[in-house]
DNA sequence: TATGAGATCAACT
DNA sequence: GTTGATCTCATAC
């Protein structure tokens, strides 16, 4: 059986928590998969949200470790996201991609489009294909209808800069499964 | 394969 | 009024 990870997972640095999530399963209401690809977003960093200080949409950002951080993306997608580190470091994880595995039926439903390949492969597809809404903001990631399962196998990690940004730009905070076809873009060699 | 427009909204200038 | 941690579809090469 596989381990579930539990809120003090994400008590640490995102730099230390991003490549061990590379590889675990994400679950949300029974429908998901294997997390292939993430960003981190830290405060000190221009690129994130919480770099300006706290306002209302990133609010939760400032709050404890462990819980979903969601926020409307050009305002059309809805984004995931983990809260990393103690509380007020305003860091986060943006899901950015996932290979499916469970509940394959409803993501194609939800995307209208039968490709595994296209289901999960960006940050917006993970968000609609797992059906996360505002509703899921500051939601504990180690209770339903979240759960997450540590990989059960050693991978291997690639890295990269991170992408639709404009700040910040040359940061490699975007990691992923290497050789993966689920990842949003292709990593640099 | 590559580039461009449109969708649509909260935060910020 | 402008800008995004984006995606899809159309049109051009």
């Amino acid at each position: 059986m596989p381990r579930l990870l539990r809120k003090n997972f994400f008590n640490r640095s995102v730099h230390e928590v991003a490549p061990e999530l590379i590889g675990a399963t994400l679950l949300i209401d029974g429908v998901g998969g294997t997390i292939v690809e993430i960003e981190t977003y830290h405060h000190t960093d221009p690129a994130a949200h919480s770099y300006v200080g706290k306002t209302q949409r990133n609010a939760v950002m400032f709050g404890p470790a462990g819980v979903a951080y969601v926020y409307r993306s050009y305002g059309i997608h809805w984004c995931l996201n983990f809260v990393c580190e103690p509380a007020g470091s305003a860091s986060a994880i943006l899901i950015r991609a996932l290979e499916p595995s469970e509940g394959i039926s409803r993501m194609q439903r939800r995307r209208g489009t039968p490709e595994p390949r296209n289901l999960c492969s960006g940050p917006g597809k993970v968000g609609k294909a797992l059906g996360v809404t505002h509703a899921l903001n500051g939601m504990a990631l180690d209770a339903p209808p979240f759960a997450l399962y540590a990989r059960s196998r050693p991978v291997e990690i690639v890295t990269g800069p991170r992408i639709g940004i404009s700040k910040a730009v040359d940061l490699p905070w975007r990691y992923g499964l290497k050789g993966s076809p689920f990842v949003s873009k292709p990593f640099r060699p």
